[in-house]
Order: structure tokens, then C-alpha cells, then sequence
DNA sequence: CCCAGGGTAAGACAAACTGTCTGAACTCGC
DNA sequence: GCGAGTTCAGACAGTTTGTCTTACCCTGGG
């Protein structure tokens, strides 16, 4: 299954993308109103020309029906760091990311909330990959 | 804990970094003959150029002792692993891994024999956090 | 009608980054 | 002292990244 062939995205381009997982889908307008507030022309441009290039990279879709296009995530950020997350794990060890798990487990200080939830998802039988 | 102030590494540099995770503290001319095989002076100075980066990253420690300097990785691949993967997490959503870690079990299949090992690691009481 | 204000499209641009490569100086054993 | 092997310093082209300029296209109000 083809699931991360989503490319990294650059800060300024994570920036918009924030925005737009924040107040849905939006304008150029609103967004550079957003991240640039007292932004001239050039940054409405540069917003532009951020969105281009996230659409290109599959993480935003641009809904051209009226004449002011609409822009909006097609990704989730939830699935968007699960993906960044695993291709950063298949780049650095090749795939196998219990290792990973272990050691961010190991580092990290997780609520007993979140513990629980998690043990929980570990006793769920996991589905058999072909 | 400064744990990650350590950057990320380009290709080329990984490169070199998995060489010296796997072979231990290397020359420049034993990982040039690994990295490229029939490879000529210039090689030699791409592998030198890369871990002259590589040191000033903080991944790779240099020993000048003797004339010819030994380098070795002063990070091993899982810590390194885990930085990155926690660096990805912070920059893409704020630091609180825990949705991460949730998304990463739900999406990838790990075998029962690392599931129990996570078990356990999940039911250890958590250092608290100063 | 026309034209001013907002929108899109296309691309130029400098700065930084990446991988490669060149040249000079330096060190050792013979 | 020579020559092979090493380190050091930096040049270099190709790409990426964020910014900006320009030209063109709609649309609505006078």
C-alpha cells in the first residue's frame, strides 16, 4: 500500500498548513491576512505560491469553482505526522519501528491516561498483513 | 535534557552514518572503499567533507591521536532515531507524542513478541518529570 | 462602456544547502 | 629527499526555499 508518498513540506509551507488545519478551509486572502498580518502584495504572493506548491505535493487541495479559489488540507494532521513520523523510521531503520516505539517509550514521560490507552490498543489483535 | 539541538543529516551524510553504525570507528579510506567501491581521490574527499559536517553536527566524534584520524558515530542509531522521530513530533505537533504513538499502533502491524515487550515498558511507573 | 480593485498565473531572484571535486600543505617510512 | 597517503581549505554547480514582480483576467459600480 502506497501510503507515505507524500513528500516533507518546508517550514514556511508547514506554516500555511497549520493554518489551514486550524480554521479550515480558506482563501489566499484569509490566509496571508493570517500569517502575514500587515502583509502587502508580495506576501499574498508568497502565500501563493506555498499553496502551489503544497498542491503539488499532494497535501492540499484548491476547490476552483468560483472565481476566488478555496484551499484546504487533504490530509489530516494526525495522519500527516503519522506519515512524516514512519518515513522518517524507514529512512533512518529501514522500516522496523518497534525499535522506535521502544525507545521513545523509554524516553518520553506519558500520562497514565495515554498509557492506558495505548496498552489498550496493544491487546487488540492486530490484522494479519499479506 | 538538551537531548535534540542535534540537526538533521542529508543523505549522503546517513550514508556514512549507517556505515559507521555497522562497521564501528572507521578511516576515511575504509569508508570510502565501503561507500564507494572503485572510487577515486575524489571520493575521499566527499566522505571527509561529509564527516567534517557530520562532526560539526554533533552525530560522528573524531579521534586526531594518531596521524590518521579514526571517526566513529557518537550517537547510536536508536537514540539517533528516536530524536529525529521526536524532533518531527515537536515540530509538527507541539511535542505531546502520546496521538503519535497512538497512530503509529494503529497503522503498523508489530509482531506479539515486540507488543509484549511494549506491554512491559508500559506498565513500569514513569519517572516523574522535575 | 470602462475601468479600478481584487484575483490568478508565470516566473525571476538571492540566499542557503548538498554533493562533488580541486589544490596545497603536511607527515611518515624508506 | 621521495613518494604515497593524509589533512585542510575552499571552489563549484545544481537544487531548494522563501520572497517578490509582473502580466493578465474577471467582475461590479459609476
Amino acid at each position: 500500500m502506497p501510503a507515505h508518498d507524500r513528500p516533507d513540506v518546508t517550514d514556511a509551507e508547514l506554516g500555511v498548513l497549520q493554518a489551514l488545519w486550524d480554521d479550515g478551509p480558506s482563501t489566499i486572502r484569509q490566509l496571508t491576512d493570517r500569517l502575514y498580518p500587515s502583509g502587502g502584495t508580495s506576501h499574498y504572493a508568497t502565500v501563493q505560491k506555498l499553496l502551489e506548491r503544497l498542491e503539488q505535493k499532494g497535501c492540499v487541495a484548491r476547490n476552483r469553482a468560483a472565481m476566488t479559489h478555496v484551499f484546504a488540507a487533504s490530509v489530516s494532521r494526525e495522519a500527516f505526522v503519522g506519515d512524516r513520523v514512519r518515513a522518517v523510521a524507514e529512512r533512518l531503520c529501514g522500516g522496523s519501528i518497534a525499535p522506535v516505539l521502544t525507545h521513545l517509550l523509554k524516553t518520553e514521560s506519558i500520562s497514565e491516561g495515554d498509557r492506558k490507552e495505548l496498552r489498550k490498543l496493544l491487546n487488540t489483535i492486530q490484522p494479519k498483513m499479506p
